[in-house]
DNA sequence: ATGAAAGCGCTAACAT
DNA sequence: ATGTTAGCGCTTTCAT
């Protein structure tokens, strides 16, 4: 009648339960050993811990975060899962959650909002514990709006509330910096390829450009600047429209380090040198800058200390502890690329 | 006694049975129409539709995936959440999934093994229906174990059974396809610039590069082989031991692009031209690459239809239904870094 | 210190 | 076509 050697049981799942029947213990026992949550004597502690490492228990992360009401999940919307830039913050996301036992869970809206808005719903519909923004189109109310769910961190952009810690680089500065070193070389025909006109960072660094400029004298000619996308062929391109004005300069401060190398090349193609004829300066200091040729001078962007801050900044509000990121400034590396202008 | 109006209720959750009783139905009802799993009044339908709107009502994923047995998510065991050459795999898995209703969790293993089954740990408890494992350290058989878990996908290996589905690009064949195209442009002196001695990928383009020298007659000289990293500043050191030896070579084939990158960089430096004095092929084919200067030849893999094919073979697996990837095979592309050997 | 029992939000038989 | 009921695997009062 009940089980017999010849009908073999089915592979039972091996739950908390039945830890707990092998240890010959409560449920509650071996819950609050797996939690730390209450003192269990050491006979019992042992013989659960035992059970587990016989069984290979693997606890339920869904049934627990059912029961507990949160996930120990943090959602991290970027836009490009294989972004040369994002990709370090989302390993400093990484890193800093390493040990925490919170995972990250990443999303990517590609620069779309719509895109954005459905993969926070996922995020929201897994329960994360918290979303870290990085950038996007979400508009600052939308932010505000999910933050009334869970807590928010965002990045590239300045909002502050109960429920909402944000995040950002001055990329005006970076830019102005970028420019200032050009001009301090010598430079004053120095043309700009900016980034997507409808991108925030795009903005503030040709804000940074212009103020430099301005600062030194030397009047803004909206003809040096050409819009790209953020992308090396969009260098390419600017480049081609730049030349084609007529309009001198020798130097080209690039929105970023992949426009930059765009642009590199495309000047080497017209056959003109870098630095000897016109000297580059890039933005965010990719891993491969240092390796094009010439090397890439550039602005180093903290990102991977961003995801770092972003992180604890999460983890703090999720846990209720007081938490203030703090950003080092973005860093002028000065390479090849850019040169003493020779009167 | 009972709530009054000065004693705001607490904000209630609103679960699929606040949902159920406002549009005045079974919770069975909207379950039954969130799953599509059963035939429903269009009036009882139109009437939850409104109450799920105007509630604002997030199914919870936990709560589903306790009761239904599985969760719609899949894991994802990469090395390097911002590895340049990954990330495109990591791109390609989270394009197949868009629609299905599946969302990857990326978890980096950072080439230690016991990261590796840390987070594999990680990814069971949290119950993924599936894992793809972008190639590392596990052993065949470790993943087996896995195997009798969840199905598994896994790359750059062989090996087969009901949970296992092994995706490999022919790195072999790829580094013959690099060296012979060394050979038929009259190079005969080819240095090699390895990648790590334990890494699968990495012995076997040694072996095609060794292959394509034998099968043209031209003997294999080990001195000619340097061991690298990966990453470009081993292929930096190479050269400088390659240089060292004192051996001539007109030609360098590199494991990957970014080591090549490092190679490109290093020679410059010495003042020997590429390609006039020395021709440069990588592997892989990073999106940077054709930006380099000059622009690298390599060998084109198809990460980012592995990465694809890798999701669609696990979704397949998962859903029993039958699907056998098919892989194109590696391409050369031929770019500037390469010469012809003048005599 | 430990166990019993209720409940987290949902789905899946089983009825009707 | 729709409602009722019993779990899914865990945590957490509440007892003892």
């Amino acid at each position: 009648m009940s089980h017999s050697l010849d009908a073999p049981l089915p592979p039972e799942n091996i739950t908390l339960e039945v830890v707990a029947k092998v240890a010959g213990v409560s449920p509650a026992t071996v819950s609050r050993i797996l939690n730390g949550s209450a003192r269990v004597s050491d006979r019992k502690r042992s013989a659960v811990m035992a059970a587990i490492k016989t069984l290979n228990y693997r606890p339920n992360a869904l049934a627990r975060g059912l029961a507990q009401g949160r996930t120990n999940s943090i959602g991290v919307l970027t836009q490009d899962i294989a972004s040369p830039f994002y990709g370090e913050a989302l390993r400093g996301v990484e890193d800093a959650l390493a040990g925490t036992g919170m995972i990250p869970l990443f999303a990517s809206g590609h620069w779309r909002l719509e895109d954005e808005i459905e993969r926070m719903e996922h995020l929201l519909s897994r329960r994360v514990d918290g979303v870290i923004v990085l950038t996007g189109k979400l508009s600052d109310a939308q932010i505000e709006a999910y933050a009334k769910v869970v807590p928010i961190v965002v990045t590239g952009r300045h909002m502050q509330s109960e429920q909402v810690t944000s995040l950002s680089i001055d990329n005006s500065l970076g830019a102005y910096i970028a420019t200032r070193h050009l001009i301090e070389y010598g430079h004053t025909r120095i043309a700009h390829v900016a980034g997507p006109a409808d991108h925030i960072d795009a903005l503030s660094r040709l804000k940074g450009y212009r103020d430099a400029l301005v600062e030194a004298g030397i009047a803004f000619d909206p003809e040096l600047v050409a819009h790209a996308d953020f992308h090396e062929p969009g260098g390419v391109l600017a480049i081609h429209q730049l030349l084609a004005t007529r309009k001198t300069f020798s130097a080209v401060f690039a929105a970023n380090d992949q426009t930059a190398f765009g642009i590199q090349l495309a000047l080497s193609r017209h056959g003109i040198r870098v630095p000897d004829e016109i000297s580059v300066v890039g933005f965010d200091d990719l891993p491969v800058s240092s390796y094009m040729i010439p090397p890439l001078t550039t602005i180093r962007q903290p990102v991977y200390e961003m995801g770092v801050a972003s992180a604890k900044a999460l983890v703090a509000m999720i846990t209720g502890q007081p938490y203030t990121p703090q950003l080092a400034p973005p860093e002028l590396i000065v390479r090849a690329s850019s040169k003493l202008l020779r009167r």
